[in-house]
DNA sequence: ACCTGAACACCGTTCAAGT
DNA sequence: ACCTGAACACCGTTCAAGT
């Protein structure tokens, strides 16, 4: 046989939205939500700057695509409902891993409310809500609140791991600094953030965060069938 | 009397650092958060972007340094705790005015995790969470549910003041549109969003916001003693 | 000690011109 | 229809030079 390339293998691929969007998640779990630029995507699919623009409308575009593609694929992994709770969890703990590994992510869900990315999660939230047996009238409240307690925690750990990104440090050592600089506060002002230093070191934010969705489900348990 | 000003009312008032960041505030307000810039700022202020740099460190210290003003401001406004409930629904409800007048403070406060103005908040919060009875082991992760559910649910409603400013619509225009949106999704896939989509339009951010608070404070109050 | 403002190294976005 | 890449109008930040 001939060297020559049986099946061509034609890179042919001319740019896709697709492309493009897988292309910016790359450059944003790399690089942080600072290096995705039009220049370093341009770069990384050989092509011109401004090609990107004829398959994408702006940067915020293109952000909140990126961020709809990582949804979709969360909300794939949250297995199907067992019970309505364990459902929540699911769909809770599905966002908190995604926006570990993926740390702009919740920055990205902020900057684009009620956006396709916001509500394939609320859908989830509000159908367990509805299994759940809250009150129709309620369940507007019910599923925002789940959904906003999600974005507001993944949004504050996404940012400790940004920042600590950001200073080249550890995780750890960085939540160890801000410890150190919390029991030095003044302590007429501060009494409860000096006694709670030791457990910012310490704690565990996957549990801490399903402990708080719990703590809403609870509530949200004392608003079945009544009115 | 001759005119000679008697107190020379001497402008004198070399740049200051709350100078600056008052001047900033009004900067944010009035042109969003694009519309701080060392250079509109050093316009504002009568001197030259770079002399800005001997009062801040840089654009996170001052963008920071604005929000701490405004949290301080809105601690005070918070009265003094009634029972820890009212406590907690009074500080609550004052970082929400402050967000709803301020709509760059969410996006600020989540980009500097752990600093004084979250600190500040969390303190208030977790002050309470102590009346409440909660044990503990357990007020660091109340607090910080308290926390993270108050600047999620602002992060939301200051997100839709942005986008809604941008576009140069009315807030409850804006929401129509997103109404209109999610009324159109496929019945199959978003029967939720469809659903609560009329409440979207009418939904009342503030009482929406409390009853997520109580939500939180009820399964709070089930922990209490315990353990 | 504090301020000036030009200069540097970037951005997002547009748009004529190409294929 | 799709891509190129120079050009435009910005940024944050630095730093020699001034007072």
């Amino acid at each position: 046989m001939p060297d020559t390339v049986a099946t061509p293998s034609r890179r042919a691929d001319s740019l896709t939205r697709d492309t493009i969007i897988d292309a910016a998640i790359v450059l944003l779990d790399t690089a942080g939500e600072g290096g995705l630029t039009f220049r370093a995507l341009a770069a990384r699919l050989a092509t011109g700057a401004g090609a990107i623009y004829w398959h994408v409308a702006d940067k915020d575009d293109l952000f909140t695509a990126a961020s709809d593609a990582i949804v979709v694929r969360a909300m794939q992994d949250a297995p199907p409902d067992d019970t309505p709770q364990a459902g929540i969890r699911a769909v809770a703990l599905a966002m908190f891993e995604a926006m570990d590994a993926h740390p702009w992510l919740g920055s990205a869900l902020s900057r684009a409310p009620g956006q396709l990315p916001t509500v394939r999660i609320l859908e989830r939230l509000g159908r367990q809500v509805d299994a759940l047996g809250v009150p129709q009238d309620r369940q507007w409240m019910a599923a925002c609140a789940l959904l906003n307690y999600l974005l507001g925690v993944s949004g504050q750990n996404a940012a400790n791991a940004v920042i600590a990104r950001e200073r080249g440090l550890e995780r750890a050592h960085f939540l160890d600094t801000l410890a150190g600089a919390w029991s030095r506060l003044d302590a007429q002002a501060f009494p409860f953030a000096r006694k709670v230093a030791g457990q910012l070191r310490a704690h565990d934010d996957r549990a801490d965060f399903l402990a708080g969705i719990d703590l809403i489900v609870h509530g949200l348990q004392a608003l079945q069938g009544g009115r």
